[in-house]
DNA sequence: TATAGTGGTATACAAAAGTATAGTAACATC
DNA sequence: GATGTTACTATACTTTTGTATACCACTATA
């Protein structure tokens, strides 16, 4: 624990490790439709048309993709249920949880910059 | 300032105002090259040659381009010195400068997952 | 006068990302 | 048996993004 927060701490003061750290998390995150799925899926799990539904403009093809992306990278489990007709689940792993804190500081940011851009 | 808060609050609980406030976010920092230049920016004003060195493999057109990016979305200032050789130097606005909040939140998840995934 | 450093731009090209549109399989209901 | 629903996939295409390479203007120093 205590080594956890001066290794972050030792992080956060040198560029070079700063930047690899921004880049891990900016590879799990690639591309224009990951940041709203992840944002959609933290209002609990959700369905594929769910998700067609809620993120704007989307296509199939994308979500599809996306979702595979998340799941490789361990952001997402895929559950499948032999019901009628075929329902699937995507819920977050524990990373996806975790990732909770960025999106939300992205929000708060994007609300005060939009406020301040409009002042 | 309640008014905010309350505000805020609203906008985490609606999907839709959820995704649009990310969007907001995520618009400003399209690209490969946006949150690495932000992050070297954290560590106080730099010079062109200065990003170009700490940024491994960025060209010096895209340093340019996503550089004026930042400017038009007002989260850099540029400032031309007339000096010998003309120095340039970017520096956060305080839109910039309250993004770290974000980046820190990113830095941190980024260290998280890597030990996950490592584990 | 040749060279080097700073902060870029120009041109051409390659690769990646995203879009549009259509279609499929499985069933269940009307 | 026609239609609708879910969760996709296939194909072809356009747009965006990024790369490689070369080049420019300025000026100080050797």
């Amino acid at each position: 624990m205590k080594f956890k927060l001066i290794d972050i701490d030792l992080i956060k003061k040198c560029p070079e490790t700063y930047l690899l750290a921004v880049n891990d998390t900016l590879n799990v995150l690639a591309g224009k439709w990951k940041l709203p799925i992840m944002a959609s899926l933290q209002f609990g799990k959700k369905r594929f048309k769910d998700l067609e539904k809620e993120i704007p403009k989307i296509t199939p093809r994308m979500l599809s993709k996306e979702l595979r992306d998340l799941e490789i990278n361990g952001m997402v489990t895929r559950t499948v249920y032999g019901t009628y007709p075929v329902a699937v689940e995507y819920e977050f792993t524990e990373s996806g949880k975790s990732f909770k804190k960025v999106i939300d500081a992205m929000v708060e940011w994007g609300i005060e910059h939009r406020n301040r851009v409009l002042k």
